[in-house]
DNA sequence: ATAAACTATGAAATTTTATTTCACTATAGT
DNA sequence: ACTATAGTGAAATAAAATTTCATAGTTTAT
């Protein structure tokens, strides 16, 4: 089975009114979106163009344009049905599970482009060039993704913390300031300590960029830029999994734009750092 | 072969000049064109606007909007190519550099099964699956794959340690014995701390599960087992950056295997746990 | 050699499409 | 009954695609 349509399928009831009538239209006649405006649409499915546009962001994915490019390739595709996520169920031999879960990862990582915002990554990586100060904050799964941040931009020489105990990182935001940045993660954007320490650091004057998934989320609402990981399947076994790999990749690209704007200038001191490191290993 | 792009190739030397840089820009980056905009494409292929909806009706597609669509389809349908790394050469954007790293990210983790040795794969699962201790153990970029393991081993019931701190783990190691395993994860396998630590722990009488580049190293030479990770371009703009998606994904299938192999027995602990979690997220 | 005719090109204008804002409505919670 | 909130489409705005047009460079005809 296909999975935008599928997804449609099983949030339809999710959905509100005019987002409904968007999904039906489109479950009944998949292969005439991707020619299709904003305009045309809306006059088919009974709605608005924002309901359009809207709609798309209910399913998670960033854009109306998205989701037409999306829905014309899985259509292309039509066969190629590995995304049957359970695996797990029956007794599985190792080297199985293994190539599931490198499938499984590869395509969180590829369904990135349907969630993350252009413009929104754009904001983020100018907001964090222009930073005095960086704090990573996750718990639970995305504990990795927050130290794996602190590690790389402690690397581009910024001040960053990435502590994992709340009440310990509590004491230290009311020393931030306006150009001091809180990278916020959470898959579910739920998780109690990180919206409390999100909203916090807001009244503090810090900039919230949150790393969540695309859905309509308190920390997603409240974030003052948004970068999105796709919503991929739920399975309780396979968990935060492929979050994890789209959460680390959003960061890797944070990295890599941020040194390569920073130039040769960080560069330098980059390389010194390494060549000790080499130095070191023997 | 693919039509679209066949179609240019030959055309190719009936184009005119604006055309045919035209040309030659999507012959080489077909991947991202369904992606850009006009704009984007005139920049990068050297010519203006007008030029690029000219080349859509020159090699015989209607509008641009419809060659993007056409493109998306066909490279759908065979998606299997290009492996080059060579691309962050040049000063990119922030998106191009989101959408290069997912593409090497997603081709490292592609790249495993070339690496990894089914055999050892299984060795590692069955002897974790009988450990009593566990020790995950990384420095530097391996650091965020050992907490990674730390924290989903420990949701699994396993007494399990992941410090940062050299001399702190060093005092833990003489209380290992036979059924305890160390997981050593570094990239080179030269990292002088990691070999120390694991030389210690077999001598201890533990069992090293080594996660390693593919590649004669002294970790890969002197670990129980190796579970090897390919060895992918070295840039120093990328780093480790790839590896360490090879890493978690390794870790992340050690996981599964072992939940997998544990089963209902573990499974109704996992989702006490996991209850907990939900409930204390309002 | 020179003018006329033609061609290719990008800048700018226009049209179309997508996205955001905003005011209004319905509905739920108090 | 009164807020507060979510959902909606009309209208405004922004972005993208397409068309027009002036210009520069070629070719052709005389």
């Amino acid at each position: 089975m296909n999975s935008i349509l599928a997804r449609i399928n099983e949030n339809l009831h999710t959905l509100s009114e005019a987002e409904k009538k968007m999904g039906i239209y489109v479950l009944e006649n998949p292969k005439l979106i991707p020619n299709m405006t904003t305009k045309d649409l809306s006059r088919k499915a009974g709605t608005s163009e924002s309901s359009v546009v809207r709609f798309c962001k209910s399913i998670g994915i960033e854009s109306f344009k998205t989701f037409k490019l999306e829905l014309a390739k899985e259509l292309a595709k039509e066969d190629f049905n590995l995304t049957d996520f359970n695996f797990l169920q029956k007794k599985s031999e190792p080297y199985d599970i293994f190539q599931q879960v490198s499938f499984v990862n590869k395509s969180a990582i590829e369904a990135i482009t349907t969630s993350l915002e252009r413009k929104e990554f754009e904001k983020a990586v100018d907001k964090i060039l222009h930073a005095d100060k960086l704090v990573f904050y996750g718990v639970g799964g995305s504990a990795t993704a927050a130290l794996d941040g602190f590690y790389k931009f402690t690397k581009l020489g910024y001040p960053s913390t990435a502590h994992q105990d709340f009440h310990f990182l509590l004491s230290s935001i009311p020393y931030l300031n306006k150009n001091d940045v809180v990278i916020a993660i959470s898959m579910s954007g739920k998780t109690k300590d990180v919206l409390e320490l999100s909203r916090f650091a807001q009244k503090e004057g810090a900039t919230v960029i949150a790393i969540t998934n695309l859905d309509k989320s308190p920390l997603y609402k409240e974030a003052d830029i948004r970068l999105c990981t796709p919503v991929v399947e739920q399975d309780y076994r396979i968990g935060s999994i492929p979050s994890r790999m789209t959460q680390l990749t959003i960061i890797d690209a944070l990295y890599l734009s941020v040194l390569n704007k920073k130039g040769e200038n960080v560069l330098s001191r980059y390389h010194e750092a390494r060549n000790e490191v080499i130095r070191l290993r023997r």
